[in-house]
DNA sequence: GTCTATATACAGATAGAC
DNA sequence: GTCTATCTGTATATAGAC
């Protein structure tokens, strides 16, 4: 049997998520985790290398948590449009912005392969989601047969994580949510009308 | 007559406008600023308050020059389809990202109103800009009048900010055109046929 | 495993000489 | 106006006690 207390280890884990989605990987140090997991340097050196590993970890599981989201949510009922709008309209802390397109800015993650690549594949992933449900679509002659799901797909994705960047710039949620009906008013645009 | 050679306040206001772009506010130090530039730590504080104080003026003169780069593009001829073409289409170094929407991550660039009103200025110029032209694209038959400008001009602007992101969580600037080309064929279903 | 002590370098700013 | 010296605190990591 398990301690049901949460170990250190995960503890810091859980702190440098934390921090990476409201700091970003520069903008947070070591001694900001070790306040908030409660834990003494020796700890975060005992189980982790140093801040570029423990991120990694960090970020691996946000990712990866991510995608799963992202695959049930397209696993669902429904037509193309209703599950695309389903996705974008989905509840979230919108001026928090995304815990991993965030990273992006990051000069210090993106030189990093490491830290790098589990946004590329989150966003690799998110956009074949979408371009399948696009592909469907426009296969069973929901969608115009001259959209494109692979372009398309990566507009959406383009227009959520343009979203959260004019969210935050404006300081106002609701930019978010306009750029997200402009993009289903013109999906809708491509729709074939029986 | 003025010396021919740029003087310390000016190459502080430059260097500290490089590296904003290139590692973000809270990536970027004083001493970072000062070899970049040349200088010493004495001028840095003659000729500014500090760090944040530098920062806002190279926030704001950047501001300044993108806003004037979207009035000069979007003043030029040609319909609305071809105005917006031609700004999502412009040259750009699209790795670097974008040197404003780039800032909205940083959390004390979003936490002091200073430095973020110029980035929600510049946005909310584009946006205009681009609605605009899209009403006018829409009262003069181009587009469907179903849509919606003020609500399409915010999801073209969250493309191209969303473009640069998966452009650089994904290393490759391919993925911003893939995006633009995207919301071009939807703006496209969206027009008018005769 | 976790703690405290310690180390080197840098962040960000002030003081005062020239 | 610009420079160097100096200051307090933090970043990141290692050492070694318990």
């Amino acid at each position: 049997m398990y301690s049901r207390r949460v170990d250190t280890a995960e503890r810091l884990i859980e702190s440098t998520r934390e921090l990476l989605w409201e700091r970003g990987y520069i903008g947070t140090s070591p001694k900001s985790i070790l306040a908030r997991a409660g834990a003494g340097q020796g700890s975060m050196y005992h189980h982790f290398k140093g801040k570029a590993d423990l991120a990694r970890i960090a970020i691996d599981r946000t990712a990866r948590e991510l995608r799963a989201e992202v695959d049930r949510l397209f696993a669902g009922p429904g037509t193309a449009v209703e599950r695309i709008t389903a996705y974008l309209r989905r509840e979230r802390d919108v001026l928090k912005g995304c815990p991993i397109g965030g990273l992006t800015q990051d000069s210090d993650v993106i030189a990093d392969p490491e830290l790098r690549r589990p946004i590329e594949e989150t966003f690799q992933c998110l956009r074949d989601s979408l371009a399948g449900v696009l592909t469907e679509g426009r296969d069973n002659g929901e969608f115009d047969p001259s959209l494109d799901p692979t372009d398309t797909a990566s507009t959406i994705v383009a227009v959520l994580q343009g979203g959260y960047v004019l969210a935050r710039g404006a300081n106002d949620a609701a930019q978010f949510d306009h750029a997200v009906t402009g993009i289903l008013a013109l999906l809708d645009h491509a729709r074939v009308r029986q």
